[in-house]
DNA sequence: CTACAATACGGACCCGGGGTCCGCTTCGCA
DNA sequence: TGCGAAGCGGACCCCGGGTCCGTATTGTAG
């Protein structure tokens, strides 16, 4: 795993790609109309670079969210209250959705693009295993959340399709809701799913 | 709106796609599998013929889907309880979603290629607006659910995410859960959400 | 400074799939 | 039975993702 240094070119051109991709997904709306070549051209390189840096489309895109998610994950990881693991399971679940909401309206195009890349399902091109087995983890550590017999692993995949890039795009775009009214209504069903415990 | 009706052989052809599109989505496995071409082929048809009575590909899928889902819309339209209208919200809600869940687990290809048809998500391809507005619409006739300062429209959106295809896919397929943990998750889920009321 | 691998570049090219076009066929009404 | 209209079908177009390979750059060894 020597991981050896790419050629200062390369890296160069890497990053001339990753910025050029990032303008156009948030100039042009819909997601789906930055093609390849456009991108490629934007950043002033050849397809062949851009596909040789990343692999593919879904290569590309991941990259991207992934330095975009990046603090934000750190910050669940490892930070502090109300977001890092020293947080009770009470407090943690809703700020961590209210957190993860936020980011979704923050990156509405990369997030839309993103989950509708591998085969159109954000369950093979994220990383959602990783926040579903945190939702999981934490739903589980409320104090009496299984008595009512209530599947935590279940509960985690409803909460999370709760935050989907596309559900949240269609409240925010067709149905012109507002951020905080977003926010609100995802932390009263948040309490009401926990509510019971 | 005299809707002049179709030619023989244009009645034939438009059924004979129809079968074979069902099976051709039926025994593939992956949705995406299936062309345009095949199908026509399938039905010993032209392509032409297949656009001309469908108008594109989403057009097809949505009349495979309208047609599985009919019955099931009657059931609970105009049907007797539990799904009808004359059921009490309180079972009435976990009644539709079981019914609703099944009929994804009966239909997943179908279902899985609509959802993933009008650019990517099905607030646009399905008859979303129609389940969302009667879910609400149950929800809110639930005698004390708003009293939380739950949001009815919220909650159904989120409902109605817990039984998106791809969902249900990635966990009867990928995480290998068998009808009845699914329909006993979503009824738990549910429950839970009613519960506060 | 030069030579020479190794690495990267880039755009012409390929391929597969959705959707269109138009000359020919079939239908069905009088 | 004739004749418009409706329908047919498959060759064709377009567009976008992904590949290929001759050429240019890099950086290291001598």
């Amino acid at each position: 795993m020597a991981e050896r240094k790419p050629r200062k070119d390369a890296a160069r051109n890497r990053a001339a790609v990753l910025a050029a991709a990032d303008d156009l997904f948030a100039s042009r709306e819909g997601a789906e109309e930055v093609t390849m070549a456009d991108i490629a051209a934007a950043a002033g390189v050849g397809k062949g670079t851009l596909f040789r840096a990343f692999g593919d489309r879904v290569g590309l895109i991941r990259a991207l969210y992934q330095a975009r998610l990046e603090p934000f994950g750190k910050a669940v990881e490892t930070g502090p209250p109300p977001l890092g693991p020293d947080t009770p399971p009470l407090q943690r679940l809703p700020a961590v959705l209210d957190a993860l909401l936020c980011f979704k309206l923050d990156n509405r195009q990369l997030a839309l693009a993103l989950e509708g890349a591998g085969s159109g399902s954000p369950y093979q091109a994220g990383h959602y295993e990783q926040w579903h087995t945190l939702l999981r983890t934490v739903l589980e550590g409320v104090p009496g959340f299984a008595d009512g017999g209530a599947d935590a692993g279940f509960a985690a995949h409803v909460l999370l399709a709760a935050t989907r890039a596309d559900l949240v795009e269609h409240l925010a775009g067709q149905e012109g809701a507002t951020r905080e009214e977003l926010r609100a209504g995802l932390a009263a069903f948040t309490a009401r799913v926990l509510g019971g415990a």
